[in-house]
DNA sequence: CATGAATGAGCCTTCATTCAT
DNA sequence: TATGAATGAAGGCTCATTCAT
């Protein structure tokens, strides 16, 4: 019937509207600050009906990370499927990833609020593995590039070393450079463009392991210029050019 | 007289109490998890006697991370004293920080929590001030150690990158690697020492910069092993040398 | 629908509930002894129901003021409309305000609790402007008989005599009479009518201005009489008439 | 011995910092303001100390009010005894309230706190009898102005007035005076001098009284100036004169 | 006598969740 | 299905008072 769709699509969009909602508040206000009674205010349904979609708090939250982490997949696919050599698709996956923390600085906060207990427990388990599904698709395309590099013959790895190790390198520094970023600068790093710092170590990195081309054979700031217009239509994010 | 002093001595060991209380709840139960009830009651002082010493639930926190921080600033000194090749003291952080992490697996998660505004604001100047100094400290540490090794030849850094670049790919590994440490691993990184991966980026970060000697011409593994027991007298930690 | 207008009145009786409640503790047991938890207690519904009502203690105090007061208002209202002359409808407010003090013993207490800054400051802006604009109304009616008074010729003030100074003489009196019997009695005044004594210096008062006409020409007791019954339903209070 | 002369001597010292500290939290902060633990510390002794010299917190604000009153009798005393007509001389008990409020604008305040039932039960014995006596003390001396007006034939009383109702009508105004000058003015009477207006109030009452001379046959603001020079040795309150 | 650490009852307020309508 | 009034456990904080030293 006709009327179960219009329900089904508008059951979405309130979702969508709860959703978008409480990330708001959670960036404004932090964790405390999220509260069922005003987001219920803020849509302008009741609280029940926050309760038909989200089974409690902490529920909601789950969904509002997968929600985000849907769309940073999304990016880290159509970033990964860059058509450059292999060296220059991963690097792809740090403009991406720049790209998404300026679009929802907010995302590993949340995050981290999923990793405390007493929070954990209380997500239904349909969410929990719904989100680890949506983890495990961001990594794969992740491995994916390493398994690429080797087959062209980019990046050679010894034995000791397992295939994600670059790819965790650059991992910890994302999210380092999310967490230090977002306290307030230390002395030593005071009124310096860490963006840039972090896309340069980004290369040495890579350097180090001597995936190729090296930093030192190819001009990556083009590359970064034509990825951020090319696949995500926009500017290259600050500090990754000059 | 003798009776203040001891008073004095009292004072300090409650105050000890309270924060190693703290912490271990903190660790099992979260930042909501934590409250001045149940504090009072595990070191059986009354709640009176808890505020008596930390003026307010946030004080009690940020007072526990400089706590933690100063153990922390005092091991990287140790670390930076090391009597080795300034790539040999910059690693030697490496190891203190990888034997902190063992030894205050929460800490990162209690640094986070002083982030949020709310929690912020409530932090008395005073307090604020230490906490200030005691990131200061530390990082005084470590950019010696870039400058000795700059001026020893070891480390070459061309005109466009501030001398705490190679820090920064260290700092934002390290804090990375605790972050993702702490919640579930992900398959690609299921079963995996990480630990020892993060300590291979270091090098190959370190070797990017081609900071002096490079990995493939000292054998880092055997410094680790010495400065463990030479500066903590402890083993070195698990994923350093394989 | 008649379902919302029965919430509707089912919600103003539980304020009234609320309202009644608060201001028989606050008369047994004053400011200190009034306490959210007492008042939920006592009308059975728990603690949140009342801060929906009211959002914070202070905000209680604020309705219970304005609540009483407002019957003040009206009472003044009627009095002021007395079909008599003017010096008969200012007593007629010395007798409505004798009638209000015997059916709300307890408001100049409760007044003056708003007076203190920290109470004041925690009252909403929508309350506190409700509660100005009680006392102004109040005040209206009173300055409107001074100004028919002046107009009819009952009444000469010289230049220098602004318009409610009579009125400020009843005022402070009545005032000044609360407080003064709220404690215990001083010796001299003991076993005095003082309600009487206080009506008659309301003549002396306006005697002493003029105010025609005079306590020697006119039979003001039969005029109480008059007023309380045709205006208040109610016989004289006590002391008004010997 | 003098040694306990000299103990006596610092004791009472002692106490007169207490409550002096006391009464300047109070104007300062309010009831809710004032704590054992801040008087405490703002005398630098310890609370153990103040609780030597007064059983409780009740005992002390007790304390105060009858140290206050005291002050206010002396005061009451000294114009009585003003040399001049007897409605001079009552008149100057205006003065002297008029430069009582303006040197401890708060006591009506501490005042009111001792009416409340939790409060006053826990005033000891001996406490309360003083405060009793304190008040008698002042009353007499206005009882005795009366007397001597009726027996100098300056004011006459009907069979059914007692003796103390002029007093009545002086001492509602002041008292009433003070609960309204404490609040925000109300607009009537915004913008004017309510010193001037009660002080002439004053008059017209006792001209209603019929207290001889009246208010047209003498000019009182030359009294009140004399009587504030001479008596209290200050320039006339502001307001009593134009 | 002086001290001040310790006490703990008491208070205000918040907010996730339920359920009758 | 939507509503939102009602709930009540939970938690942060204060402060008068006591008492061992």
């Amino acid at each position: 019937m006709s009327t179960s769709l219009r329900r089904q699509r508008e059951k979405l969009a309130r979702e969508r509207l709860i959703l978008d909602t409480a990330r708001g508040m959670l960036q404004q206000r932090g964790y405390l600050g999220l509260n069922m009674d005003r987001i219920a205010e803020a849509i302008e349904y009741s609280k029940g009906t926050v309760y038909q979609h989200f089974s409690s708090k902490e529920d909601l939250i789950a969904a509002l990370c997968i929600d985000t982490a849907q769309a940073r997949a999304e990016m880290f696919r159509k970033a990964a499927s860059f058509d450059g050599n292999t060296r220059e698709r991963v690097l792809a996956i740090g403009v991406a990833d720049a790209i998404f923390i300026r679009r929802h600085p907010d995302h590993f906060a949340v995050e981290s609020i999923l990793d405390i207990q007493s929070v954990s427990e209380k997500i239904p388990d349909d969410r929990r593995a719904k989100w680890s599904h949506t983890k495990s698709t961001m990594m794969d395309v992740l491995t994916g590039i390493v398994r690429d590099a080797i087959e062209a013959g980019d990046l050679v790895l010894d034995d000791t070393t397992p295939l994600c190790a670059p790819l965790y390198g650059l991992w910890t520094q994302s999210v380092g450079h999310y967490r230090i970023t977002s306290s307030e600068p230390l002395p030593p790093f005071e009124g310096l463009d860490m963006h840039r710092v972090l896309w340069n170590n980004y290369n040495r990195l890579l350097d180090g392991y001597g995936w190729r081309p090296l930093s030192t054979e190819h001009a990556f700031e083009e590359s970064a210029k034509r990825i951020s217009a090319e696949v995500f239509g926009e500017h290259v994010p600050k500090g990754i050019t000059a």
